[in-house]
DNA sequence: TTGTACGCGTTATCAG
DNA sequence: CTGATAACGCGTACAA
C-alpha cells in the first residue's frame, strides 16, 4: 500500500480511504489510484485490516466429523450465509474427542475469531465452552437444545424426537424394539435420544431390555455390526431404531445380507433424514432434523451477537418431524 | 502481553521468549511469567504472530460442495494432517460456479493464506489460478491430473478411469451404454470422463448415441431424473454408467421405482466409491478414487512448497481401481 | 539472561 | 478532500 501511495503521489491514508470509503475521495484521485493499484497488481491485505480493527472476519465451526453427510448439510449453508456477510469459515472436526474439542476451542481463541458455531459439545467440556464465552467470543451451539440458557443455541429436542419415533414404533405394535446409537457416554445428543427411547418404553408399559441397546460409532460399518448382533439374538427385535441414518443404512445392509426382509421381517427407523434416506432400498422412515434451517439461524444469531445486539444470547428450539417412508410397518401385517 | 510483562515486572521480549523459546529464559522467571499468564487468563494471539512474521498458518481449501460425502473424505484427512502441522483450514465451496471460484481465490489472496488446495477448477478459470500462483501462494490441485505441469497436483486420470469402466461394461457384452454425468461444459473432471467414455466406445467399434448422454448436476435427485429419462426411451440402454456415485444411487432409485431390476434388467456403474456405495441395494460397482490418499499427499506437497523446497512443484498421478460389486452383470445372464 | 526499539499493513483521529 | 501519525500485538535484531 505504501508503494501504491508513492507511485500515485498521494498519502497512505488516501489509498486506504479509496478502498473502504471511496465516496470520501475525489473522483479523479480515486480513479488514478485504482489505475495504479491495477498496474502494480496490488492485493488488499485483509489480515492487516482485521488486525488493525481488532476484529476478525472469520468464524470457526466445530463439527464431530465432515464425513457422513448430515453435518455437511448445515455446514454448507453456514458457509454460504457467512460468505454473504463477508466472513470466512475455519472448520475443524473433533472425531467425537472431547480433548481435541477443547484444544480446538483454545486455538480459536488464539486466532481471535469473530465467533464460533459449535455442533454440540462433548459431555464434560462445559468449562472449556464457558471459558470461550467469558473471553467474549460469541458462541452458538447447534444440533441440541440446552437446559443451560447461558449459552445461545439453535437446536432441537433430541429427547422428544427419539421419544416420538419410539412411540411411533410402539403404535405399530412392536413390543421389542432394538436401539443402535452413538457414544452416549460422551455425546449428549446420543444420551438424550437414549433417554427418550427409555421414557417411551416406560410410558407404554414395555420393559427395557439392556441387551437391545447397542452403542456404536455412527458409521455405516458399525451400524451393520450393531444390526448383526441384534439379529443374532435368540429372540431378535421386530423393530430397530437406529438413532442416526448412517447406522440405519448400515443396519439395512446387515438385514439384507442375512436374508431378513425390511420391513416384512423387521422394521428399521433412522434419525437425521440425510439425503440418502429417501434413496435407500427400502426408503428409510426417519426423524427429519432441520439441518439447513439450523445452520441459517445459527449464522443470523451469531451475526447479531457479533454486532453487539443480543447481549443475553438467544435460545431457539426447532421442531423435528417423523418422515414415514417404507422401512417400518405394522407388526401384524408381517 | 504488555500487561503480563508489567505485572510480571519483566520486558515484553521476555514474555515472548517464554512462549516460543522457553529454554532461553531462566527457570524461575519462566515459572513466574507462566503463573501471571494463567492468573490473568492471557491468551496468545496467533493472528498477531502471523502478521508479524508475515506468514499465515492457515491454508485454504476450495471444494465444489460439502454435500455429497465424496469430497468430505479428502477434506477430512486434509484437516487432520494440517492440524498436525499446526495449520488451520479455511474451507469454501463454489457450487460448481466459476465466478464464485475466482472470487474465493481472490479472497484467499487477500487473507495471505499460507497455501491453497484446489479441488479442480472450473474450465475457463485458468488465468485466475495462474494469478494466484504468480502471487507466490503455494497451490496444489487435487482430483485431477493436469496436462499443464506448471501447477502442482495430486490427482488421477479421469479419462482413463472412465475409459476402464466403459470398457468393463462393454466386456460384459453391453452394446448400448447410457452415461449420466456432471456439467462437462464447466467441470474438467466431467469432461475428461466423457472423453474416456467416448474413446472406449470408439475403440470397441460401438457407435455413439448422443441421446444416451445426459448432463446433470451430481445430486441424488438429478441422478434419478437422468435415469428416468434413459429408461423411458423407446430402446433403453442395458447398462448405465453414472459418472458419480450420487448420480448412480439416484439412478438405482429410479430403476426401482419403475420396477426395473438391477442388475438383471439393467446394469448400473458409479464413480467415486463413496462410503454408501458398498451399502447400497444392490451394492454398487464403481470406480474407486483415492480420496484420502490424495488429501494426505496434497498436504505433504503443500507443506514442502510452503517451506520453500519444491520450487518447481510436483505432479502426482494416482491410480483408480474398478470395484466390482453387484450392480453390473453380463448381459447374456439377464 | 534480559531489555530496547523497530517493523509488519492497515485504520482511525485529528489537523490542515 | 487530503496528509501525518499513533496504534494494533507480536517477533527479532541488537544492545546491555
Amino acid at each position: 500500500m505504501e508503494e501504491i501511495a508513492r507511485k500515485a503521489r498521494v498519502s497512505l491514508a488516501t489509498v486506504s480511504r479509496s478502498i473502504h470509503s471511496p465516496h470520501l475521495v475525489k473522483k479523479e484521485t480515486l480513479e488514478h489510484i485504482q489505475r495504479v493499484m491495477l498496474k502494480h497488481r496490488y492485493v488488499y491485505n485483509v489480515t492487516a485490516r482485521d488486525f488493525s480493527k481488532k476484529k476478525s472476519s472469520v468464524i470457526g465451526v466445530i463439527i464431530p466429523t465432515t464425513k457422513g453427510s448430515i453435518f455437511s448439510n448445515s455446514t454448507q449453508i453456514i458457509q454460504e450465509k457467512a460468505q454473504e456477510k463477508g466472513f470466512s469459515l475455519i472448520i475443524a472436526n473433533t472425531g467425537y474427542d472431547g480433548n481435541l474439542e477443547s484444544s480446538l476451542l483454545r486455538q480459536f481463541q488464539e486466532r481471535r475469531l469473530a465467533g464460533i458455531i459449535l455442533t454440540g459439545f462433548a459431555i464434560g467440556q462445559e468449562s472449556a465452552v464457558r471459558d470461550v464465552v467469558q473471553s467474549g467470543i460469541p458462541c452458538v451451539v447447534i444440533w441440541e437444545a440446552l437446559d443451560n440458557n447461558l449459552l445461545s443455541f439453535v437446536g432441537f429436542n433430541n429427547f422428544t424426537a427419539a421419544y416420538s419415533m419410539t412411540e411411533y414404533l410402539i403404535q405399530l405394535k412392536h413390543q421389542q424394539i432394538g436401539l443402535i446409537l452413538g457414544p452416549y457416554s460422551k455425546v449428549r445428543r446420543a444420551k438424550r435420544r437414549l433417554e427418550g427411547y427409555r421414557a417411551a418404553l416406560k410410558d407404554y408399559g414395555l420393559k427395557l431390555d439392556p441387551h437391545l441397546i447397542i452403542e456404536k460409532q455412527p458409521t455405516l460399518q458399525e451400524g451393520k455390526e450393531g444390526m448383526e448382533k441384534l439379529l443374532s439374538m435368540r429372540k431378535p427385535p421386530t423393530a430397530v431404531f437406529a438413532a442416526s441414518d448412517m447406522l440405519a443404512v448400515g443396519a439395512l445392509r446387515a438385514a439384507r445380507e442375512k436374508g431378513v426382509r425390511v420391513p416384512e421381517d423387521v422394521s428399521i427407523a433412522g434419525f437425521d433424514d440425510i439425503d440418502f434416506a429417501a434413496f435407500c432400498n427400502p426408503p428409510l422412515t426417519t426423524v427429519r432434523v432441520p439441518a439447513s434451517l439450523m445452520g441459517e439461524m445459527a449464522v443470523e444469531t451469531l451475526m447479531e451477537m457479533i454486532e453487539g445486539k443480543l447481549p443475553k444470547g438467544r435460545q431457539i428450539t426447532l421442531n423435528t418431524e417423523i418422515i414415514t417412508r417404507e422401512s417400518c410397518r405394522d407388526r401384524d401385517l408381517k
